[in-house]
DNA sequence: TGATTATAGTTAGGAATCCTATATAGTTTC
DNA sequence: GAAACTATATAGGATTCCTAACTATAATCA
């Protein structure tokens, strides 16, 4: 292995690190826990299933229903029957879920700050390498499907010619840049394999 | 905020709940939970203040007081006197806390895979990037100082015309390269404030 | 159709995290 | 030598998060 990969697992690591104990700090001025928190942000822009929502934070269902039950007891969740499924439960923020959620930090500020002092271009590759390597780790199984652009049914990459805003979405009909990428879409639909990996090499590759 | 800030803070994101989730699984083959593995492995290489280790993990001193508690109760680890200041306990490992250390993964095989198949100019960027960002984050009192060369009183950046090794320890008396820079060295000292803010100029605008 | 198997979620039980607050011991300051 | 500070430990408690077992629903397939 690289020393270099050695330096970025380290960094890593001390980035996980930090993010957990800013989450502690921010989550818990809204008396909610860093799970509390992360669930109620994840569903006040989207409700999910139960099974979802702990596939994407990496815990047990069983850990997650513990944790929806206290957002529900605090009045800030509800679970709720999926019409297609009877045993889907889709779990939902509250009005006044969505007001805690609103005020929660999406990032620590500091590290938000640390990037918007990058130089565009450094902050440019970063990101597109990070997006590289969660492709990477959704590959690999490692981790749940995220709803990337990268790997979604609507992304056509380069379909422009515009240097800036090479990119289009099928969904919205609309073109964007490397800026716009998302990592989280709220519109996102996996592609089917095959086509993922020829979006992803055309992608990569330009 | 610009866009891309938000796509590397979504990415950090997730690879911090990934990084969790694994360490849930690594450490869990050897009977340990998350905190106690990173305790371990850290203590494996050196011995630690309790206080020290309770900041580098972002837990309260009190949690991390338990955490020892039950390494020492399997035999992992031990609590020593400091000679230099009674209040102090210096945590170390056995030689059975070793072992085990020595088998706990450094990082997810996966992320090590990913980023063993990025472009050796890309991770090199990377790693470069991310040594960037924790040393924002420690400027800004975000993180506890790291140990790291950028921050050293031994780091002397570019004091070498060999461009694969201009940089050079003063500890070791050694020249290397941007590869071998280290984010936890153990003979790592803090430079004073000023000599550090210097240092990391010249590393970072050469 | 009806039995079997698989999936989604809940509940039970328990160990351990991690918190805040307080206590203790040692060190530094004045 | 008292007061203030620092490093750690302990107490008490809420909550996480686990595994295992259970219920309810859906999908499969003979």
């Amino acid at each position: 292995m690289s020393n270099e990969t050695r330096q970025i697992t380290t960094a890593f690591q001390k980035l996980a690190l930090f993010w957990r104990a800013s989450q502690w700090q921010a989550a818990g001025g809204a008396g909610l826990n860093p799970t509390q928190g992360e669930v109620l942000q994840r569903i006040s822009r989207r409700s999910a299933r139960l099974g979802e929502l702990a596939a994407m934070l990496g815990i047990s269902q069983a850990s997650l229903s513990d944790t929806v039950s206290s957002l529900e007891a605090r009045g800030l969740a509800e679970r709720r029957p999926d019409p297609e499924d009877g045993r889907v439960r889709r779990i939902e923020a509250t009005a006044a879920g969505r007001r805690v959620a609103a005020d929660l930090p999406q990032a620590p500020a500091a590290l938000e700050r640390a990037l918007e002092e990058m130089s565009d271009t450094d902050r440019a590759a970063l990101a597109r390498s990070l997006v590289g390597i969660i492709r990477a780790l959704q590959e690999a199984d490692a981790i749940p499907v995220q709803r990337m652009c990268v790997s979604c049914r609507h992304f056509r990459p380069f379909a422009h010619a515009d240097a800036a805003r090479p990119h289009h979405c099928e969904f919205v009909d609309a073109a964007f840049g490397d800026a716009s990428l998302r990592l989280d879409c709220d519109d996102h639909e996996a592609a089917p394999a095959g086509e993922a990996a020829a979006i992803w090499r055309r992608f990569e590759t330009a």
